[in-house]
DNA sequence: TTGAAAGCGTTACCAC
DNA sequence: GTGGTAACGCTTTCAA
């Protein structure tokens, strides 16, 4: 046990330095802002002195100064899972740009997100990526907004930039390959009614049932709310119907989950006896047993080019690019072809 | 499509404000710190006029002028579920305490978490907590360490502040459980030796037995990598064994999900021909068929300790208090009574 | 190539 | 109760 680790760090300001070492304040600051500017012989003396009196620079005063803090702050609705990788990205690309990334939680309350705004009013952020979905309804009246980029829902928000997914894209995708499996009677396991993604993956399972030339049965559509046990409902009532589906696309992976769990509790098996398709390619979905067949989500992409986007919405004045990423089926072990009768 | 949602928001300063107002930036500034200090007749007026004309005060002055930000840095190895709740135990007490989270990811690389040292240095945060379990040691032997709190890890670094698991005892927990069922064959997939905590838990595995008079055998420990793949080669392992176990005790949720993997793989079923028990109570392992057993960790407390300590150190000028939190059992279907012979 | 000095927007001390 | 004003530590003209 040391004796006191806890030292007050008093690293000294560049006018302590500039003492120290006969110059002035303005040649600290050259020398690590533009050190082509000053003398080799004088820069090096300078950079021996920072080295050896520890000095580093006083980033808030070089932001107050400069206007501009170089941070970023993300906003979640949530801090779950999903959004880690998105970080991930948003982090990397910020690293590349020589910006520092804030994360901000607004717990599911929009008012939340308001607060954050409030902080690159203040000067504490340059400006904001939303993974929201959506801007807070209050937010979305106001003239001042703060520089945007709104992430991972594809909204249609008047016109800020955006990173979006193809949800309907995956959605059809997924219901494409059970088809291709050799179904016909494919159920569909959807999300919560007021969430864009989850409308626009509905949309992607109709538009794949019409690409196979199979009707849209309303039936073997159920509503779940993303959760483990809605799945597992939603599944069970699907199994009432008279005639039962060989295969269910889940608008997520919780709820696909909720499905295979029900189709054991009777004893029936995935893929053998039905196959299940989720949607997100969460990371328990490779490591479930069976692992899940699911469509992937380009979460580190959605961070990467929401902060490039904001960099640029930043630096230029008024910037109205806006991406849709596509997502990628992953097949595992749980969509196969039907039981034959 | 609105037109141009982008407005550069130029949010006035206090002595924009202060003339507009016919009053000093001094009452402005007092208005918002001090209200109590300005009479209500202007108090209210110059409330007003911040209300018109949005008026921010700069947080960045603020914090140059008070020398200190009211922002602590959080440090997390790498940017897993795992930390998510330590997380939001951190921005809990944050929030009760006025401030804010900043997160840096090291990336597994100990060089990156000396760069967050420099950010505080740099002052733009006023304190680290650690969540990288151990010092660099690049910065161990330095004298000038930022304001910290060692969390997660139970380490012994040499005095500092520290947030710990109680892992051993949690260890034995789950070990005890497993002998109350009647199992005297236990065996134990161990971390990785360099890793702190994994080594606690081992000591606390043969803590549990030597409780039970069982003693120890050295075939019965196998040493994993903490991912589910180890964890299923490991029990491979085992299971070759002349006498096999009848439990196991595995030192995290992976690879106990990789141990029951291994066993479904042969044809045996968890836990009527063998009981499992994980650690960490990760978010998969209630999801999970069968949902594991396994010892919880309390992360939001972790988070929220550190925090309140944190807080400590930085208005004290030195604490050294320490805590370590202790574990709980949480019994779910992968444990049960051995199969009678 | 270097130094002096004016700010950046606050807060807090000292007068009044 | 309120105003004037000197810092806080930096960057960036402008002169020398």
């Amino acid at each position: 046990m040391a004796a006191t680790p806890m030292k007050k760090l008093n690293s000294p300001s560049s006018k302590a330095v500039a003492a120290e070492l006969g110059v002035s304040v303005a040649t600290i600051s050259r020398v690590l802002t533009r050190p082509d500017l000053v003398n080799k012989q004088t820069r090096d003396r300078v950079l021996a002195g920072i080295g050896r009196l520890g000095y580093r620079p006083n980033l808030i005063a070089r932001d107050l100064r400069r206007g501009e803090t170089r941070t970023v702050l993300v906003v979640v609705p949530i801090l779950s899972v999903f959004f880690l990788e998105i970080l991930r990205g948003t982090e990397q690309a910020a690293e590349e740009l020589g910006f520092a990334v804030l994360m901000g939680n607004a717990k599911g309350d929009s008012r939340r997100t308001l607060t954050y705004f409030d902080q690159v009013a203040s000067r504490r952020a340059d400006g904001i990526i939303l993974l929201t979905g959506a801007l807070p309804p209050e937010a979305a009246a106001s003239q001042k907004l703060p520089p945007l980029v709104v992430a991972a829902e594809s909204l249609k928000d008047g016109g800020h930039p955006t990173v979006g997914v193809d949800h309907a894209g995956g959605a059809e995708e997924a219901v494409r390959h059970l088809i291709s499996l050799g179904h016909r009677r494919i159920a569909h396991i959807a999300g919560p009614d007021h969430v864009l993604s989850s409308r626009a993956r509905t949309n992607g399972y109709r538009k794949g049932l019409r690409a196979g030339r199979i009707a849209f049965d309303e039936s073997l559509v159920q509503r779940g709310n993303f959760t483990v046990d809605s799945g597992e409902k939603m599944m069970h009532v699907l199994m009432q119907q008279r005639q039962t589906p060989t295969a269910v696309f889940c608008a997520n992976d919780e709820m696909a989950i909720g499905a295979i769990r029900s189709l054991k509790a009777v004893g029936l098996r995935v893929p053998d006896d039905l196959s299940i398709v989720g949607f997100d390619d969460q990371e328990f979905a490779q490591i479930y047993d069976p692992p899940l067949s699911t469509v992937h989500i380009p979460r580190f992409d959605i961070g990467y080019q929401a902060m490039m986007m904001l960099h640029d919405v930043l630096s230029a004045q008024r910037v109205f690019r806006s991406t849709v990423l596509p997502t990628r089926l992953v097949t595992r072990a749980t969509s196969a072809a039907p039981r034959k009768r």
